[in-house]
DNA sequence: CGTATATTTCAGTCTTTACTGAAATAATTT
DNA sequence: AAATTATTTCAGTAAAGACTGAAATATACG
């Protein structure tokens, strides 16, 4: 497949943010790929148009496949596996911020848990514990909003975001 | 500097993690090591305290301080520079969504732009163009949404944090 | 202004991660 | 079941990034 130059433009600067997130260059090319393709792919035809090793688009496909963004596709008259990622860039956000959670915050929650867990040692610098126990909080508030914002809809979480600080209205009619 | 376990476990952690982001392992320990020391240190002190090269010190803490993490404390009687961190988590978190906005989302989202002002390339394939638009607003509205939500007081967006997925109460009533 | 102390720079090295290509394995067709 | 096609694995290599140590620079002190 060819890439027209905007295509090509959108594939490689993915590619580049993706180094900066954890995921590399070509796991993330492959996705802008797929996702600028709008149309199932086979291993093959990803290799020549990203000209990469066919076994680096193997592995990518496969840690792809772990981040829940892409699933194959069969096609009719084709034995080889094709695979597509969703068009809706609102459900692909919902799985970057779902599996982001589960790989970076909760075992960061863990271990800050563990930390005030073994008191004695702490109670040396209730300081020190008292700003772990604050980022703990922080964290699980934030780690249980966006549990609670991935399950809207698309358009209702749109709404939300749309919003803005304008919720504080809300909050703050509450207090004070 | 002798780290109580505690401690160690917390600044070890913390490391890792700068490497699942996009800072490097020493940088996000040396924040960790202020963040949990909660005075202003030398560049001395955190070398060995940390174990590393003082050289890479320098190159972290000037690194830390691109990224507003860290400010300079002179202290009276001391002409070495002593670098200290907010204690307040919120407002570390709210610096760090700031800058994170700054060199990941705002150059994507001015690649994208580009991508849809050559508009006569992308017409050969308006699903894709679709894609690219869609894309590019969900990224301007959690861009300026989350310029907005960085400049409550932490108080009020820890409120509205925790009120969670019950502001959509506040939009679904105005619609359907 | 010379000495001492503090800090930075940077070339080279070490470590980690990404990628390739060849070989092994698996699946499908004739 | 042999031949063809598709896929995966993995050892080795290449590239990127982190870190060190020595030398250069800057700053303060007597």
């Amino acid at each position: 497949m060819e890439l027209n130059p905007v295509a090509k433009k959108f594939v490689l600067h993915w590619g580049e943010m993706g180094s900066t997130w954890g995921v590399n260059r070509t796991v993330a090319q492959i996705h802008a790929l797929l996702f600028i393709a709008g149309r199932p792919m086979n291993a093959e035809e990803i290799t020549e148009t990203l000209d990469v090793a066919r076994s680096n688009v193997s592995m990518s496909l496969k840690e792809l496949a772990n981040w829940n963004l892409i699933r194959t596709a069969p096609l009719i008259g084709d034995r080889r596996d094709h695979f597509e990622t969703s068009a809706d860039v609102w459900e692909l956000f919902r799985t970057v911020v779902r599996e982001r959670q589960a790989r970076e915050f909760d075992p960061t929650i863990e271990v800050l848990r563990e930390c005030l867990r073994s008191g004695e040692i702490a109670k040396e610098d209730a300081a020190a514990q008292l700003r772990i126990k604050e980022t703990l909080a922080l964290m699980e508030a934030l780690s249980s909003w966006a549990s609670e914002m991935i399950r809207l809809e698309p358009e209702t979480m749109m709404k939300v975001i749309k919003m803005g600080a304008k919720v504080q209205n809300f909050v703050r009619s509450g207090t004070k």
